[in-house]
DNA sequence: ATGGCTGCAAAGTATTTGCAACACG
DNA sequence: CGTGTTGCAAATACTTTGCAGCCAT
């Protein structure tokens, strides 16, 4: 039901690009992570490998890399750090608590019918894998004054 | 209809805060800014008195006092830079083109529903006015591949 | 073999903070 | 006068880039 680190790999390979250990590493990092929402530094320290850590740098080339190649999406949160998931994902929206910064997904149910009424209004496509709602989350309802 | 930069010094007075030439500045440009969605560096260079331009990092806390009384509230959009603007505007979301950059403005009309929708079925409050909504804008629309 | 890829480090951007001098009230 | 504020600079966080050596093909 998701996308597998070798067909990640394969992709590239198709793509004529060399197939390395860290960006092996990488991609099963990201395979492994469907469900999460990793940022790039998580990555960073998860996709170690034979060779020691991987250097950040090379981390966001690697995903950098696969956005290229239409296999990932990043979605920036309003606290800071970008996370990153497989394109291939179930698009949905990110729920970003203000308080404790948790982040919930949301189905895209909700949001297609906006999605329609945003193009009808202002000509403007959303993307709605793209983005992050702040907010309160149940468990930090009370109020914080 | 939209709030006066003599209004907001006054609620800084009120809050027993010191009225001093930066902040000065900084409420004028952000009360002149009503309807724009300025970011920290462009509220500095914006903001210069008699003794020179401000420094970013008394922007900074400006800002942040601003927050802080409830007169101000920030945006991070999708690429980097945090946008402020008058928490007395009309809530609005912002679209933000992935190609060009521009921001552009949505009442929330279109997004009440959702916000109703999102709180039954996850009871996450969100804030609509605090995010921004990436994707494409009407000029932009033409694909890049 | 050779050009794409990596790691290291430095640079860049956005934002925060320490500190001494200064000015509002 | 005394403390809240400011400006400068250094610090932090995230991300990008230059460069020389290495390895997949």
């Amino acid at each position: 039901m998701h996308i597998s680190a070798e067909t990640l790999i394969e992709t590239l390979r198709e793509r004529g690009l060399r197939i390395t250990a860290p960006r092996r590493a990488v991609c099963e990092v990201i395979a492994a992570g469907h469900d999460d929402h990793l940022d790039a530094t998580t990555i960073a320290e998860r996709a170690t490998t034979d060779s020691g850590p991987i250097d950040t740098a090379t981390v966001y080339r690697t995903l950098e890399t696969l956005i290229e190649a239409g296999l990932l999406t990043h979605t920036h949160l309003p606290h800071g750090a970008a996370v990153y998931h497989l394109a291939q994902s179930a698009p949905h929206t990110h729920l970003v608590c203000d308080t404790c910064g948790s982040v919930t997904s949301l189905g895209t149910d909700p949001m297609h019918a906006v999605e329609n009424q945003i193009l009808e209004t202002t000509g403007f496509t959303p993307d709605l894998a793209h983005f992050a709602i702040s907010g309160r989350c149940e468990s930090c309802q009370q109020p914080n004054t």
